[in-house]
DNA sequence: AAATATTTTTAGATTAGCTTAAAAATATTA
DNA sequence: TAATATTTTTAAGCTAATCTAAAAATATTT
């Protein structure tokens, strides 16, 4: 069994290389784990012995097979437990990203199964984030930014892009959350905010910004 | 914030002091711990300073007030698990302790309390241990071992003296349960087994081991 | 290509928690 | 009470994970 540390350094890499293309250098892991490039050189030395993933001096790491599976297990416990946090604890969807650090770290098999077919095999978690199934496969969705769309266009929002509290807190605010439909009134070109109408009610501002970090699915308009 | 090995060590500690007239000694916490006595003897000088105890020198170690409220607080948190995996996950009796133990290191007092009202507040796990509450108060019940009972009279099986895996399996097999209810046949005071009638339908015979272990709420007969 | 800046690694130390072996204290038995 | 047994502590050392400071490698700019 791995430790919480290696972990959470799996983790890490497997988020970074996600968006740069393949492959994590030590700065970028140390900045993830708030923790020295030199912890994380001592670290990749070691762990690159358990075959998580390729390392070699100067040239960062990628992940192997092994090391993917663990991390998307990972994921998907993470995932789970959030959506445990929210649909049955009745937290808020920008408190729980800290308690599903912790829980994702349980190990047992059993318990992520019975959990999954407790909550009804969710495919989504309370952020829109696809939840990758027992063999780390996800479901992938049909969506956009809410940026792309144009004057007269709607959408259901079904997704975040970040999910930092803040943002989060200021939809709720705004009375966004997933399933909210969408209507772009307008389009400001000054600085590309939009004019939108949400559930048909209420007229709002969403800044260039806040829109392109909501994720919806386009509805006929 | 304590770590999780500080956490079992008062909880240890504070099991060892429950059995053994308030204080434990290095031997019993090191069996207790699965460790060696060196390491305790090295644990309690470290830990000794945090003031969840008073520790001398070969006199062993009583908690303060600070580390009975830790203590208790890990016991609510290890037994309201118990009864999410049970109630919720459908778990086993049998099959909760190892994760209950994990789980009850996650450190968050509104999920505890989440979890708690999510629960219905139970007063009891499901080996019918009591549940302390928030301010570490235990719910005690009227209750007398098996043993204790003689020929003719009734109880309802309210909980179990040791819970270890092998007694509860064999609880199972045997068709007894929380709830159920027991009817003394017949004591046999060659081997003090007794014969007994559980929920008015089947006749099974329970060893003095395992009536001393079953505690029970007398009904009238 | 040389100079400068950035990134990464090495070196040397620290802390928590653990180990074994030996010494010291306490408890038990003859 | 002396001898023996048990318990506890000390001593020395290990591993995982961290740190800072300095050195080395790589990347960028002039």
């Amino acid at each position: 069994m791995a430790t919480e540390t290696e972990e959470n350094y799996i983790k890490a890499i497997y988020k970074i290389t996600e968006k740069n293309q393949g492959s994590a250098n030590t700065n970028a892991i140390a900045q993830h784990l708030s923790t020295s490039p030199a912890s994380v050189t001592d670290m990749l030395k070691r762990l690159s012995e358990k075959e998580y993933f390729h390392y070699e001096k100067y040239k960062g790491v990628y992940l192997t097979s092994k090391g993917i599976k663990m991390a998307t297990n990972l994921v998907r416990k993470h995932r789970l437990w959030e959506v445990f946090l929210v649909d049955k604890l009745g937290f808020s969807w920008d408190e729980v990203h800290d308690l599903a650090e912790q829980l994702e770290h349980v190990d047992s098999d059993d318990l992520i199964k019975k959990l999954d077919d407790y909550l009804g095999n969710p495919k989504y978690d309370p952020h829109g984030d696809p939840i990758p199934n027992a063999e780390g496969k996800f479901t992938i969705r049909n969506q956009v930014s809410l940026q792309s769309l144009t004057k007269g266009e709607k959408g259901v929002v079904v997704g975040v892009r970040e999910h930092d509290t803040p943002f989060l807190q200021y939809l709720n605010q705004q009375g966004i959350s997933l399933g909210t439909e969408i209507k772009v009134l307008n389009h400001i070109d000054f600085d590309h905010s939009k004019n939108i109408l949400i559930d048909n009610s209420s007229e709002k501002v969403l800044s260039q910004k806040a829109c392109s970090n909501l994720f919806v699915k386009k509805s006929s308009s």
